[in-house]
DNA sequence: GAAGTATATAACAATATAGTTATATTGTAT
DNA sequence: ATACAATATAACTATATTGTTATATACTTC
């Protein structure tokens, strides 16, 4: 995951209304319905919180009837996560940088 | 950490260029005036970006004559990687909500 | 103390985000 | 087909974010 890649999975988490529904999709899958009278705002927003998860491939949807299903995507939840422990090692870029005199020593 | 405050943590680091920035002091500690050649963007820009991390306890800031040198708190974006794969257990919220009728059974 | 360098803050502009209400879409049931 | 329920989208508003330039502050050196 590139620094932009990982910027866009971190803002879709970086919401606290967004955090709490992944919290609660983590005991069990919802639906909008179900979600809507938890957080105090209308079911567009939550609609639109859902579309967010979703192109961040945090949540699955899946219809059942009038209703959408919304899952966890646990392992993309955990992937996100762990690329904190696992940033890009920039040391190489550092180097050339240092090579072409671009870095600064102030020391 | 509560979810205001893990989406105050994420924010910090949901920016490709304090990402960059976190990856690189996770190499080594810099000063500004090496950050600032690195990303296109002006001395103020970098300036604020290091104010925001510092704000969420991700750098430790030193100053060495006139520079100020930054330097990562691993442990602290080891707390806010770890906190995604512990989110906060709403069980106990769900089931109250469920005994006060707020729940809609979709099925 | 005057000049120079590094960093921070202030004031502002452009864009992104998160909510709203109104409406469209999709599926169910009569 | 009509009416109803759940969800999504559109248009809009208020605020937050991220950058800019100009200026202030902190420190060093002459």
């Amino acid at each position: 995951m590139d620094f932009e890649g990982l910027a866009d999975a971190l803002k879709a988490l970086a919401d606290p209304t967004r955090l709490r529904i992944v919290s609660l999709l983590n005991i069990r899958d919802c639906c909008v319905c179900e979600l809507v009278p938890l957080f105090g705002i209308s079911q567009p927003a939550v609609s639109k919180h859902m579309s967010r998860l979703k192109a961040s491939g945090l949540v699955k949807e899946t219809r059942k009837g009038m209703w959408v299903f919304y899952s966890l995507n646990k392992d993309r939840l955990a992937e996100i996560g762990m690329s904190l422990s696992h940033l890009p090692d920039l040391t190489d870029e550092l180097r050339q940088l240092e090579q072409k005199g671009l870095l600064v020593k102030c020391e």
